[in-house]
RNA sequence: GGGCCUGUAGCUCAGUUGGUUAGAGCAGAGCGCUCAUAACGCUUUGGUCGUAGGUUCGAGUCCUACCGGGCCUACCA
């Protein structure tokens, strides 16, 4: 029994996320997640909230709240949509734990007493109004280059040149509006991973195995320019994690907080001893995941996350990881995705444009959009929701093909033999041959899932569904019946065997599905190791219900009337 | 500007280290079945693999240029 570890990225606090947010992370990674528990591994799978950082602070003003308050309330909701999209996290912590708090603050002091840490002193843009220091891109003004009056200080959109935040004329925070800007001194802590880029690189070398999004990005960070620079990990803001040297005030750091791209790595660890906290284990207990010289050695460690998560997976939180000399465990796979583009363009939060969480579990079963989100994941290059497609994957796939295998067996049985299962003769060649296709069928698609090739895994389910409906128009038990019912009781009885078969090979992929079939076999097995003796499960006299509908089908005036709702407002 | 990814049938995508007639699902056409959510099964029509060159006995697969789409470019997260 394999040990494995999962983090998925962690969303950002600032609002409820949508569709696309959840298939480039938390969806695959609760895939593999139920997959390895299904197959008898053990699994931690950590997920939390990202609640730091400016954003958060302009959410909750916006809100009228306190960030606390704002950062708990939509940690509540992100949980609850979490739930109904049947993400199976061991725990869902929040960064701003104490235990966040305290890990973060251990790793920075020791960084420090390895000599990883530089104070820097630099100047900022501070804006009296909002009574903040602003970062660049929340500066706007003229752009000196093209004259367009949008240009914000991180670089100018229309004309795409890099700018610096002194370069804009008339700047202005995007905040307020206010033009009452001032440049300041501030100091603060630079991660100086530019002396750890051998090792990191020599690290990602050894990777070959990792999707090639994931280690471009990597190696285009370790040698772009004058290779790895190093990077900021405090802010003047109020709210995150105060600077502390482990335990110890940092002199000079007064008031300041770490940055969240430092801090929201560690959480996945915090979030672990969070777990440990929540179920009253030990700190041995999660330790025992985290900790090479605490038992965490034989540990497979995958991480999920969007292309955009990568440089700080990759780099800087391995670097954290290294530096601090501590036996933490080191990711082992990172599977990262591409965006989801929807109906032509991108989703937008300001636009309204796109399906967000809530929406779509208001509209559809999690499970609709379990399937088509999962059998579309942008693996190989960013894909694109359209309401055609997702009609018609719904009412093929998951309709037509499995919803209606299971009806059409389980309703010709109740009519011919009753609600139990018909005994007949002992399987035939016909039978022999179905099981020898389904364990071929297993076999590949185990092999895809354990790679986490999720639409190759999701193809060769639902060719697995398909070979019922063959089989079924082979044996003919409808005809068969009027003859020789006995023979007609022994299809009927392989049939309803590949049932709960089913269930368990989609559990991964529809949980919601996978149960009622499983309730209305009145049965629950574990992962079909051997395909005879799994359609040997349900034995003559074992009494089922007929399941109600498993999938209604999306109409075309539905389909139209939910793309017209959620195409955004220009 | 630089880097990376991508362009294969009407649509969504597979195509392993270059090797005989380029595959799947959906959509379309035909046939069959009638147990079932007018569902299912079988057969079948669609592609000079973005364009132009090059390497090779042989290229969708490697190289170059160009065209189109996307992402990243370090203070959004």
């Amino acid at each position: 029994m394999a040990r494995i570890l999962i983090t998925s990225a962690i969303p950002y606090i600032n609002g409820i996320k949508h569709l696309g947010n959840l298939v480039g992370s938390q969806l695959p990674a609760d895939l593999y997640a139920r997959y390895n528990r299904a197959r008898g591994n053990e699994v931690m799978f950590i997920c939390a909230t990202d609640e730091h950082g400016t954003p958060a602070e302009l959410a909750a003003a916006k809100a009228g709240k306190p960030v606390e308050e704002y950062c708990r309330e939509m940690h509540a909701t992100q949980s609850e949509l979490a739930e109904g999209f049947r993400l199976s996290f061991d725990h869902y912590g929040r960064s701003s734990s104490e235990r966040n708090h305290k890990l973060t603050q251990h790793f920075a002091g020791k960084l420090a007493d390895a000599g990883l840490i530089e104070e820097v002193l630099e100047t900022q843009v501070y804006s009296n109004a909002d009574g903040r220091f602003l970062p660049d891109r929340y500066i706007e003004g003229t752009c000196p280059n093209c004259g367009s009056e949008d240009a914000r200080g991180d670089q100018c959109e229309v004309c795409t040149k890099q700018l610096d935040p002194t370069d804009l004329i008339n700047p202005r925070s995007a905040i307020s509006g206010s033009t009452d800007l001032e440049v300041r001194e501030t100091k603060h802590l630079y991660l100086r991973q530019s002396t750890m880029r051998d090792k990191l690189d020599q690290w990602i070398d050894s990777k070959t195995d990792w999707p090639v999004l994931t280690t471009s990005i990597a190696k285009k960070w370790l040698h772009d320019g004058d290779g790895l620079r190093d990077r900021g990990i405090t802010r003047d803001l109020d709210w995150g994690i105060p600077v502390k040297r482990g335990t110890e005030d940092w002199p000079g750091m007064e008031g300041k907080v770490f940055y969240v791209w430092f801090d929201a790595p560690i959480e996945y660890i915090a979030g672990t001893a969070e777990w440990a906290d929540a179920n009253g284990k030990t700190d041995a207990d999660w330790e025992r995941w985290w900790r090479t010289d605490k038992g965490a050695d034989d540990v497979k460690y995958v991480q999920f996350m969007g292309k955009d998560n990568v440089p700080f997976h990759t780099l800087s939180f391995p670097a954290t990881i290294m530096g601090s000399g501590e036996p933490w465990k080191l990711v082992d796979y990172i599977k990262s995705f591409n965006y989801l583009n929807y109906d032509g363009g991108q989703f937008s939060t300001s636009k309204g444009r796109g399906v967000f969480m809530d929406q779509a579990l208001d509209i559809l079963p999690s499970d609709y959009w379990r399937w088509w989100l999962l059998s579309h994941v942008p693996e190989s290059s960013d894909s694109e929701f359209t309401w055609e497609n997702f009609q018609s994957s719904v009412n093929k796939d998951l309709a037509d093909v499995l919803g209606n295998f299971v009806s059409r067996v389980t309703k010709f049985c109740r009519s011919k033999f009753g609600e139990v299962v018909p005994e007949g003769p002992a399987y035939g060649a016909a039978e022999q041959a179905v099981i020898e296709a389904l364990q071929a069928r297993l076999t590949t698609y185990q092999t895809h899932m354990e790679a986490m090739e999720i639409r190759k895994a999701a193809n060769e389910l639902r060719a697995i569904w398909t070979l019922g409906n063959e089989y079924l128009q082979e044996a003919a038990p409808w005809s068969k019946f009027k003859e020789d019912p006995e023979a007609a009781a022994t299809s009927v009885r392989f049939a309803l065997n590949l049932i709960p078969f089913y269930a368990i090979l989609s559990e991964p992929f529809i949980p919601d599905a996978s149960k009622t079939m499983l309730d209305a076999m009145n049965t629950a097995p574990g992962w079909p190791d051997s395909v005879v003796d799994a359609l040997n499960a349900l034995p003559a006299g074992h009494a089922f219900t007929v399941p109600e509908v498993m999938f209604a089908k999306i109409t075309d005036d539905a389909r139209d009337e939910m793309q017209t709702r959620f195409a955004g407002k220009s």
